[in-house]
DNA sequence: AAAAAAC
């Protein structure tokens, strides 16, 4: 018997809106969640990806703020009262963009803000007063400086991805933005994936809080049908290509550990002929909300894309998921993994696992629970011919390709290099700063203006940085293989 | 071995 929203008596303008996207019945996360929330106690929820949980915290959110009266008598009208944290730019405007659906029949008041956009619109809006405000981190606390924000009347605060939010990158903004909250407050934990550690850490935020764990945490869809294939770092593209066309796909997101990574990767499938694109942090914000958007209207068959797009982004029918790399964090593989095969679809995730992955491996085993089979790949494809310009990638070529896992704790084979050539140390008898530290010398009538000559020296110090690694890389080249 | 979040 599945519960459905009608049973919820939700406000009428909220009813109104949730009839309208066409909502019926609740799926679990949200046929657990809501009642809870609505009474108003603090929630650690741990509910798979792609399930509905925007709707399970901001639908009761916005039932609460409805009912109950604002009991301050601030002056502002549109205090913020509930505040949703996230951690990346494009999960902002997404949740943002759904509790603007959920709350358009009523008088509350939503606005987003994250950076890489203007400071002004956000500002103009804040003052306007908002009672939801959506936002990543960073640009939430330049407001919160900047006064644009004021937060001493926040009753509920969301951290979805709250894990993400608790690490240790993240922690830091995240306890300055908690310091300007009332400490008496509703605080909801959201996640996929909850470590042991940031369960422990997360508890320490939670005032009696109710667990809600809709699926064992940690793990990925039983609708996902997972592969991990032994590839070598230089066959991975071919394996790419090959897997994409024997099952036919018409669009999949390829993770990738770096930035660089993935502007490289997409380059190269796109001179191979697929329609690709990248999503990455070096990016600008505009450049990032293109590609996504291109993926999403299908204008592109591939995102390559770093953790950024790991978490949350809502894609309907993506037919799969690559992790062209491992991903380093154990966590990301089920965040990653979650980008396809969402509300019920089918799905597929291939993994590549090369040579130096089996501490990764390892560690995604320790994580799901489960023993982790590799699987050959058959190539269609003759193996492009690249040149060798590395020991490590001969050791790699030289040998089998086995179980990475196998060589946990052996070290690589010692490989015979070239002496480094010792790189005589020169005290500078006189410091190269022409303004600073040099006797000042009158400038001879016919001499460049300073400004010239300056410039001067500091473009030989920017070239005499650049030229000796070149010169060092050239060095380590090996002869031969 | 990295990414993300502020200019």
């Amino acid at each position: 018997m599945t519960a459905s929203f009608s049973n919820l008596s939700l406000a009428e303008p909220l009813s109104r809106a949730v009839a309208e996207m066409g909502y019926e019945s609740m799926t679990p996360i949200q046929a657990q969640a809501i009642p809870v929330v609505l009474t108003g106690k603090d929630v650690m929820g741990a509910a798979q990806t792609g399930t509905g949980k925007t709707a399970a915290f901001s639908l009761p959110l916005l039932q609460r703020l409805l009912k109950h009266e604002n009991a301050s008598t601030s002056p502002a009208r549109h205090p913020v009262r509930a505040l949703v944290l996230l951690p990346t730019r494009e999960l902002a405007d997404q949740v943002a963009q759904q509790v603007k659906l959920y709350a358009k029949y009523t008088n509350l008041r939503s606005a987003v803000v994250f950076g890489g956009m203007d400071m002004k619109p956000q500002t103009l809006e804040l003052k306007r007063g908002v009672e939801v405000l959506v936002a990543t981190p960073g640009r939430l606390l330049d407001h919160i400086e900047a006064k644009n924000a004021v937060l001493n009347q926040v009753e509920y605060v969301v951290l979805d991805e709250a894990d993400r939010m608790l690490d240790i990158g993240f922690l830091p903004d995240l306890q300055r933005i908690l310091s300007y909250l009332p400490k008496q407050r509703t605080t909801l934990l959201f996640s996929a994936t909850f470590s042991p550690e940031i369960k422990r850490l997360a508890s320490s935020y939670l005032n009696d809080p109710v667990t809600i764990e809709v699926a064992r945490p940690n793990e990925t869809a039983s609708t996902v049908e997972q592969h991990f294939y032994s590839v070598n770092d230089d066959d991975k593209r071919r394996a790419l290509r090959q897997i994409v066309r024997q099952r036919g796909l018409n669009q999949a997101f390829v993770f990738v550990n770096s930035k660089l990574g993935a502007a490289r990767l997409a380059r190269s499938l796109e001179r191979e002929g697929m329609k690709t694109t990248a999503l990455h942090g070096d990016k600008s914000q505009d450049e990032r909300l293109k590609a996504l958007e291109a993926f999403k209207k299908g204008e592109v068959d591939l995102l390559v894309a770093t953790d950024v797009a790991a978490r949350g982004l809502d894609i309907k029918d993506v037919p799969a998921v690559f992790n062209f790399d491992v991903p380093f964090n154990a966590e990301d593989y089920v965040h990653r993994v979650g980008r396809t095969g969402r509300a019920g679809a089918s799905g597929l995730a291939v993994t590549f696992v090369s040579n130096s992955d089996g501490r990764l491996v390892a560690d995604l085993e320790k994580l799901l629970k489960k023993k982790i089979e590799l699987e050959a790949i058959e190539y269609e494809e003759d193996k492009p011919r690249g040149r060798i310009n590395d020991g490590r990638r001969a050791w790699r070529e030289a040998g089998e390709l086995g179980d990475p896992r196998d060589v946990l704790d052996a070290p690589p084979p010692e490989r015979e290099r070239p002496a480094r050539p010792q790189r005589e140390f020169r005290s500078p008898a006189v410091s190269r700063d022409p303004f600073f530290d040099q006797p000042y010398q009158p400038p001879a009538a016919d001499a460049a203006p300073a400004w010239e000559s300056s410039t001067r020296a500091a473009t030989s110090k920017i070239s005499a940085n650049i030229k000796p690694k070149r010169k060092v890389a050239a060095l380590f080249k090996p002869e031969q293989a």
